[in-house]
DNA sequence: TTTTGCTATACCTTCCCGGTATGGCTAATA
DNA sequence: TATTAGCCATACCGGGAAGGTATAGCAAAA
């Protein structure tokens, strides 16, 4: 069975003869009726009741047109179908998102969900090394972390902005009330609530190595795991924290507010991560080019 | 596109490589390769990322291998289907029935249908000059009518079976009551209900014929159009009737009976009919098959 | 570094497909 | 009745596509 078998029968069955679809089909006849023959005999089945004046379909030559024309809008919806996977305005698109981005990401998902409508979506939120995981293993697509400085995890990224970070705190816990920035030296035995300092949350690490460069060891009463967590020890009067800015500011009717550190000014990056190699889809083509500086 | 370059592709995607397809499909590994890269120039997409230890597939390709498993599966079910049609497992048998025989046709139909479940049945019952036009018209594909002699519509047939004509009546209007059977003169004056008389009903008018012969010219009280309509009126009480033993034995509990008529042995035969042109559907041709003697 | 295994390219051969010519058949027409 | 026209089937030929063999390029494993 054959394509250009099934496109000569239907041509045939419907003009009503084989030299209508010759003409149709701009081919000559003899090799329409080859045709139709080889696909009978394939089948084992007579399609056509062949006349003087043209031929005329069996009960099975009717059953197998209409299967045909089924096959052939199932073969222009499968070709349309796979262009549209193709040029990314189909498929699926699977995100990982930091606890403290969230918001980040869902007006980067707004804007392309208004591009790419059809485009399935999933969104997944964790913590960075169980993103990165999950990235590896081919399960997500795409990951919306934080960096603060320009590490390669073998993995291309890019940088969406940027965040000073700042210390966060309540009135009461405030250690320098009324300065608009707070003296590293004031952070002296003031209990602080950090992000757990490994490798994907070097900041924290960059500021408590910055105290015992004043002089001083830091009191670091409580490790985070993530953002939301220190967040919450904060407004609960924990102690004073130390979080990107923005991160703070989505928190409006929240007791908590930020003042920068004096002497260290470090900066959070939200940045986008995904797989270096070309095994890239187009939706994940289409979705890095909407952040694409260039 | 061609059927073979998309089982090559799915092949390829199934072993996740080109020369394991090739394996597969006893194709040496060149034309394989070739006709995924002309697959892919017609759809203008990338298919597969090759590597040097096999091939993997792209979004697109994940696509076009889900739309090829289905377009098999359909091919598949076509060409059974198309086969199954052909055999006459499948289709459609549309028979048309005088009201008479009802009970023959399904009781024909019944065995036909367990032997063919599969084939829709339509039944019409109706006078046998709209089922003959309907026959024309190719909206019926048999009927079962009764005829008395071997007339030809220019149409095959085939008898059923045979079927005395005789007398019907009730005690009141029995025209020898205490015989066995009705001298013909004994219908001199008796009022009848007989088939309208035509081509289609010759035994009415033979009976008439029979009455003339005997001297007399026979009291037709009423004409009907149909045998049920003429059962109705024999219970009626409005005179003898003359119909096929067989449908007042169908009518258990009614108050009428048969009595041959001395002189005169006429019989109906039930008969199927159809077209003669070889223009016949499988599901035709097992169903005649089904009252085939041979 | 060598080997192995995969894909892509080049070239050849074969076979399938389409075109032309022709015959058989039927129905309409002269 | 003879003829013509139109349709389908068969025979045969030529071109192009598809498959096979040989080989190169390349990367990972040995």
């Amino acid at each position: 069975m054959n394509f250009k078998q099934l496109e000569y029968f239907a041509a045939v069955a419907e003009e009503g003869s084989i030299s209508g679809a010759s003409r149709v089909l701009h081919v000559a006849q003899p090799p329409i009726s080859r045709q139709l023959a080889l696909l009978e005999d394939e089948l084992g089945v007579t399609l056509f009741l062949r006349t003087n004046k043209g031929v005329a379909l069996t009960e099975a030559g009717r059953c197998l047109y209409q299967h045909s024309r089924q096959m052939f809008q199932n073969l222009r919806t499968m070709a349309d179908s796979v262009r549209e996977v193709d040029a990314g305005a189909r498929g699926q698109l699977k995100l990982g998102v930091i606890y403290s981005d969230v918001q980040i990401a869902a007006s980067l998902l707004k804007e392309y969900h208004e591009k790419y409508p059809q485009v399935e979506l999933y969104v997944r939120m964790g913590a960075p090394g169980d993103l990165l995981d999950d990235l590896e293993r081919g399960e997500l697509h795409v990951l919306l972390l934080r960096s603060q400085s320009e590490r390669s995890y073998g993995l291309r990224e890019r940088v969406l902005g940027e965040d000073p970070l700042e210390l966060v705190m309540r009135a009461e816990t405030d250690p320098a009330p009324g300065e608009e920035a707070v003296p590293i030296q004031a952070l002296r035995d003031v209990p602080m609530c950090l992000l757990r300092s490994d490798d994907l949350w070097g900041y924290s690490r960059d500021l408590l190595e910055e105290c015992r460069r004043a002089g001083f060891t830091p009191n670091v009463a409580c490790h985070c795991y993530d953002t939301p967590m220190e967040m919450q020890m904060v407004q609960a009067g924990f102690g004073v924290g130390f979080l990107p800015k923005s991160i703070v500011a989505a928190h409006p009717g929240s007791p908590v507010y930020t003042k920068p550190v004096l002497e260290f000014s470090a900066r959070s990056y939200p940045i986008l991560v995904w797989e270096s190699d070309p095994y890239q889809s187009g939706c994940v083509k289409r979705f890095l080019e909407l952040t694409d500086p260039t």
